[in-house]
DNA sequence: CGGAAGATTGATCAGTTTCAAGCTCCGTGG
DNA sequence: CCACGGAGCTTGAAACTGATCAATCTTCCG
């Protein structure tokens, strides 16, 4: 059970009723997670979707050797693993805890009556969706068109845009960034020292400054080439 | 304008009234298009979706370079191209017709109304997206964690299983295969003959035939290697 | 202080792409 | 009717990107 005052600032349920947030709130369930721990694997059925209150939640795919590629990494405010809720009925990837996170658990059922009766509710959701294919189907685009190079470039004039300023913090481990950049932690390792090398960046630890912000982008677009 | 009939059979449109039908038939429009014409591009603001009437459609991401990776083939009956309508408004990749093919277009706007009024008409999109973020996740999943002889092999189950059968002709050239395996014709021709030398198929033009079906099976899965 | 997890570095290897050339099939025009 | 020409497909050799394996180093907690 949720308050309705941390309901109604999500996007999602913008435009319900005090009604049905009341009706919506009433039906939510809390759970929290520890750093490391599985929220949900993938084939196993769902019975509803989750929206995050704090923290960060991966989901991701594994191959039969372990290898591992994250599809999205979702922090405070989005929801995630909807698509078992109006299609097959399990989960088509692995949700994992990054740190300690405290998630709201939306039941299916519930939440399909509360659609039925408010249209907004669903329009909300069909926008849901469909930004979220929009990024799967940049994902392929990048995992598909792209070098490893501009991904991580990408990557970091993201961050960057993000975080509102030229140094920053990665807020992932690097071997969750590898994989979100489908790549092995050794290569990701190899290419920030190149970057740093080549002058694009500056890097320590976690920091990262931005050094040549035309550079990366040129990078990024496969227009510029990485010297060996 | 299309005909009422044809517009029930489609899963996405079951569930409506005989008005709302009426009503949708009135604001659908007609497009044929020819083989290899461009339907629509990347970053084109989109004003509606399609449903394909006969033909078939392929939907890509291209590389600066011009390298293609086809994320969908769209045939007969189904919807493509509802990103733009219910968030950004911009395709998020581009649309080319396959061979003739005779596509049903749907505003936007009108689409969005009845919508509004008939919940199952939204629950019927909220499932076809899910669907599509399941294919879109299999299909980065693929290209990430899979090699390419695996991807072929899971191809080519697939496919004879769609035709009900063994032997069966490819219904799109190699060169597409190619980019929806997300590999060159090159790879391709070279990865068809290694599997027809262990056995695994026979093959002659598009015409192919399944002969070790567990071995395949076993190679999609990655337990098998393909020897050099 | 010890130990484990994460990160780095080096050497090697495998899968796939690229470039180049030749082939096959088919529709077209002489 | 046959020759031409082009598109798609095949085949070979070379190059490259990124992965893997293995060892070392660092960090950060308990």
């Amino acid at each position: 059970m949720a308050t309705i005052a941390q309901i109604q600032d999500m996007a999602l349920f913008r435009g319900l009723t005090a009604e049905q947030l009341q009706e919506l709130a009433s039906i939510v369930v809390e759970k929290t997670f520890r750093r490391g721990q599985t929220i949900f694997r993938e084939g196993e059925e769902g019975k509803g979707f989750y929206v995050v209150g704090f923290g960060k939640v991966k989901i991701y795919k594994l191959s039969r050797d372990g290898k591992e590629q994250i599809l999205h990494i979702f922090g405070p405010g989005e929801p995630f693993a909807e698509v078992p809720v109006f299609a097959g009925q399990c989960y088509p990837a692995n949700a994992e805890a990054l740190e300690e996170s405290r998630l709201w658990f939306i039941p299916r059922v519930g939440f399909i009556e509360l659609i039925r009766r408010q249209p907004s509710l669903a329009l909300n959701m069909l926008a849901v969706l469909s930004r979220r294919l929009r990024q799967l189907a940049a994902l392929v685009e990048d995992l598909s068109l792209k070098e490893v190079p501009a991904r991580l470039a990408a990557y970091l004039l993201y961050t960057a845009d993000q975080k509102g300023s030229l140094e920053f913090d990665l807020d992932i481990p690097k071997t969750q960034l590898a994989n979100l950049l489908g790549t092995t932690p050794e290569t990701l390792s190899r290419l920030l020292s190149r970057f740093a090398k080549e002058g694009f960046i500056e890097s320590s630890g976690p920091k990262i400054t931005l050094l040549d912000k035309k550079g990366l982008q040129a990078l990024a677009a496969g227009l510029r080439r990485l010297p060996a």
